[in-house]
DNA sequence: GCCGTTTTCGGCCCGACTGTTTTCAGTCG
């Protein structure tokens, strides 16, 4: 059993402990261990066989044991049992909101409820709102939650909730009373999928704030309303929260809500290890509970909240507690990528595939945005669902754009266009075979049939990336966010063979996608394999997705210098040429 | 369940809001 299979067991064991009643701190342990097994850099089994369990922070006695079983057995006797104990249809009665282990538990051994159909029968008939510690307004809220539910997604694209939240963030920078205002939370860590909204506002007036803000248009529902704090529900089901502070408070709860809740807790031990205590309220010289401004430590600004603890800044897409910590500690945090470093994107198509643009309308359209190159890659003929290319097609595919880049050099433009392919991988080859792949400058090569077997696709993509003429593996894992899980693939068996060829990989940063995933980066960047960020631009809007990608890029700790189109057009054509030579 | 420059036991991050309470538990982030 892998890692992250060990992950997602230990945090299933975590939920189910939580739903038991279990001591909470027992809880976040099986969750913790989860999170640190799956970030772990070397096979776990290794570190089992190297009996090097223990070593690992948060790893004691028992979790050793139990991992031990889970990755020599298989299997594991302590989790079969707890699941065997708990209802299934309990774990799904959590995402209600307003349901926790302590009601649920309630619901449970007072009405027998075990599944949400159940629940929802009981809160009609007027069981619910009888029992202890419940009411009327419960009962209703949890019919209301479930209904919604029904509705809508509980998580929701980046892009859409970056839609859903500008014009939040507009009514509130144009509010007379407030002064500073932040998205926060995972929206400004740049996570590829957001649960909610986090707004902060700072102003003297937060009441005046509260009430400007829910009563925006767009706004379907007030959930909830106090002095400081509003959750409303926005039109297409995204739920938003806004806080507002003083403004002296501001960067401490910027910090506090940009979280994540792991980097949270650690900023908070480095504070009292230091004999102080932080929260969203500031940082002081204390060691009790307080908010006295006698003992404040002021800070202007984030940056001066981690001098404070004695790291450097600590940039949001950073803070997942994913060893920023140890990095920051040695003063050895990347310098990330910014989007305006961006110079081009080598993987678009065209209407001579399944694009939505001529070839003469994407040059203008990219040539205005102020970038350099963009590569046509339209697909291969095995992708006939895609009005992919033959052999012949593309030969004159590649006449045709070096006429309009002829036009665009007399009139003495910089901008070109690059001939190239999407090729599909197939059982047993590439669509294309090596002489025409020669002819072009980007050869993108994409699994789009995978097989059923890991080893299956591993094989397919490392022959690809074995190939001399192609330069980008495209959306490595064929993951389509929300939709569609990642077909079967050993990413870093991938990576390693991109590594030993100079193959490139792409983050693919069409919002559906972003493939490779965040997460993987750290380990191709540790292998010296370079990223392509690619909008995989089906029409020319999608050349903004170009943006999203480099927050995607930074998350992954990835520098200028790791990704390939961030190169002026002379030294990309360097390094295109350098695969030729390389195997 | 983990952990130790106050500790091998008794802590473990901390505050707002809601609803059901008449002083607070549960949930959420």
């Amino acid at each position: 059993m892998d890692k992250e299979q060990v992950a997602e067991i230990l945090a299933e064991i975590g939920t189910l402990l939580e739903l038991k009643g279990e001591n909470p701190f027992k809880t976040r342990a099986y969750v913790n261990a989860a999170r640190t097994i799956e970030s772990l850099s070397e096979p776990l089994s290794k570190i089992v066989a190297e009996n090097r369990l223990g070593e690992i922070k948060g790893v004691g006695e028992a979790l050793t044991k139990k991992i031990t079983e889970l990755v020599t057995t298989g299997k594991l006797k302590y989790y079969d049992e707890l699941k065997a104990s708990i209802p299934p249809g309990l774990i799904e009665m959590l995402e209600i909101p307003g349901l926790g282990p302590k009601k649920i538990q309630a619901l449970n051994q007072k009405l027998a409820v075990d599944s949400v159909e159940k629940l929802e029968a009981a809160c009609q008939a007027g069981k619910v709102a009888k029992l202890d510690g419940f009411g009327e307004k419960t009962q209703s809220n949890l019919l209301e939650g479930i209904e919604r539910r029904r509705t809508y997604a509980s998580k929701h694209l980046l892009s859409e909730a970056l839609r859903a939240a500008e014009p939040l963030l507009d009514g509130l920078r144009g509010h007379p009373d407030v002064i500073r205002c932040s998205a926060a939370g995972s929206l400004r860590r740049v996570k590829e999928v957001i649960g909610d909204i986090d707004l902060l506002a700072s102003s003297k007036k937060p009441a005046e704030v509260i009430g400007g803000f829910v009563a925006q248009p767009d706004i379907i529902k007030v959930t909830a309303r106090g002095e400081t704090k509003a959750s409303v529900i926005l039109d297409g089901g995204i739920q938003c929260d806004l806080r507002v502070v003083s403004d002296k408070e501001f960067p401490f709860a910027l910090a506090y809500f940009t979280g994540s809740k792991e980097h949270n807790i650690v900023m908070r031990q480095r504070a009292i290890l230091r004999g102080l205590r932080l929260n969203e309220y500031g940082l002081f010289k204390s060691k009790e509970e307080t908010r006295d401004p006698k003992l404040l430590v002021p800070c202007r600004d984030e940056t001066e909240i981690f001098a404070k603890l004695d790291l450097p800044f600590v940039p949001p897409e950073l803070r997942e507690d994913h060893g920023e910590f140890a990095a920051g500690e040695k003063n050895d945090l990347p310098r990330l990528i910014e989007w305006t470093d961006l110079k081009g994107a080598l993987h678009n198509h065209s209407t001579w595939s399944d694009g939505h643009n001529r070839l003469e309308e994407i040059a203008e359209y990219m040539e205005e945005l102020g970038l350099a190159y963009w590569a046509i890659t339209d697909h291969s003929k095995s992708s006939f669902q895609a009005k992919g290319l033959d052999a012949k097609r593309v030969r004159e595919q590649i006449k045709e754009i070096k006429k309009i880049n002829g036009r665009l050099a007399e009139r003495g433009s910089d901008f070109c266009l690059l001939t190239g392919t999407e090729v599909d991988i197939l059982r047993d080859r590439l669509d294309f075979n090596d002489e025409l792949l020669a002819e072009l400058d980007v050869v993108v090569a994409s699994l789009h049939v995978p097989a059923s077997g890991e080893a299956e696709n591993t094989k397919r993509l490392i022959r690809a990336a074995e190939n001399k003429f192609v330069h980008i593996i495209g959306h490595p894992t064929g993951r389509l966010l929300l939709e569609r899980e990642p077909y079967p693939v050993n990413v870093p068996a991938v990576i390693d063979a991109c590594a030993e060829t100079g193959t490139w990989i792409e983050l693919n940063c069409n919002p559906h996608r972003f493939d490779l995933d965040w997460r993987l980066w750290p380990y191709a960047k540790s292998r010296g394999v370079k990223c392509v960020i690619n909008p995989d631009a089906h029409r020319n809007e999608h050349a903004a997705f170009l943006r999203l990608g480099a927050g995607i890029a930074r998350k992954g700790w990835l520098e200028k210098t790791d990704v390939v189109n961030t190169l002026a057009l002379k030294s990309l054509r360097k390094e295109l040429r350098r695969k030729h030579l390389n195997v």
